[in-house]
DNA sequence: TGTACATCAGTGAACGCGCGTTCACTGATGTAC
DNA sequence: TGTACATCAGTGAACGCGCGTTCACTGATGTAC
């Protein structure tokens, strides 16, 4: 063979890597086919050797990134106790960084208001998502002793969520930043966990 | 003249509401001129006696939806007492009934993935807009003498919206449903005005 | 009062463009004999 | 060991389609004389 034996699956990998981007960089309809390929070097039409269709790969380009954000959080808890580990994914998920690098973000935040128009395979994939983060939250605030986990958690999910939104969806920086500071703050005052040591922040 | 001094005016109207839910259940790309036109029992090539561009209408019809929607809010407060109001605000917001009628539902809410891809006008109109109702809340919960008025709404406004989107982009409804429920309970918890009346619902 | 002309909201064919998708082909390599 | 063939990831031209936009035209009516 012309390529090692590896190399189809490669190149696929690479593929719905860079489709991950693209897909919360320009949504859906914003991925072009033909520009995905030439970000990987090659040309539109081997596309159809990897993917059934252009829907196949933007539910698989999903699939990927909620994989990989769930990598992620898992790193981010390592090593802290439970109430740390909680203040800290607050404090990382509603924040500047998040709002200004939507490419490797939270495609919830990214993709919401696309989801209507997408194909089932797509939603179903976004629902799992979504019901997978929800559990790791509840188990988080759980594991924190926190009161009403189980409740707290899409309350407190939907709040961060609506917050990073809500800044990138403005433009005027200010207003921007005092809504992510706002946002946390709240967010952890409804948890119990505001840390009084970073007040003068 | 064929037609009556007010008509074009009025079809103008017409086409600026048409397209303000279009432009919600369809999201920016999604809303197409012919389409509209059609919708409006024109052909599509008056379109441009009516508008310089289909990015101009898209401005102008988000312009019309937040001053629709602040004529809504203005009418929901009318005559309540303002904690009532306030939460009446929440309750009607933060509702299945919002969740479900995204084409004459808050813009926030409906386009704010899409955000990032439209024009300086178009983005300039948003903000506008969300400043508008952030202030709106801001007064109403400081009407309602609750105490850090200026950095609880736009926290608010976060959760509130957070909450809708987040129940639109889940297919499951029981999930959606609880997610709903929660975010109210949770957002009037976090404003004081939780009515005990009402817990059985 | 009657005729010629101007007005202008709306018509409908046509345009250029980008898109997802198809398909005959390429060419380097492994395999059969 | 050498030759003919099969394989298959990737190429690139072509397709049909829907889109936003343009433009010459229509035809009912008001206005000028």
């Amino acid at each position: 063979m012309r390529y090692s034996d590896t190399h189809k699956a490669e190149t696929h990998a690479k593929l719905v890597k860079l489709a991950g981007r693209a897909l919360r960089e320009k949504g859906p309809e914003g991925l072009s086919v033909a520009d995905l390929m030439a970000s990987a070097g090659l040309t539109h039409g081997g596309f159809y050797a990897h993917f059934k269709s252009k829907g196949a790969l933007l539910t698989e380009a999903l699939q990927g990134i909620f994989e990989e954000s769930n990598h992620k959080l898992e790193k981010l808890a390592e090593g802290l106790p439970p109430r740390l580990a909680l203040a800290q994914f607050v404090d990382t998920y509603v924040s500047s960084a998040h709002r200004d690098k939507p490419s490797t973000g939270c495609p919830i935040v990214a993709l919401n208001s696309d989801l209507p128009r997408q194909s089932r395979q797509f939603r179903a994939a976004f629902d799992a998502g979504v019901k997978r983060l929800v559990g790791r939250l509840a188990r988080q605030i759980k594991d924190a002793r926190i009161a009403d986990s189980e409740t707290l958690a899409p309350s407190v999910l939907s709040a961060m969520v609506g917050a990073v939104i809500l800044s990138r969806a403005v433009s005027d920086e200010t207003l921007s930043d005092g809504l992510l500071a706002s946002a946390r703050k709240n967010i952890k005052a409804q948890l119990g966990i505001s840390e009084p040591r970073s007040r003068g922040e």
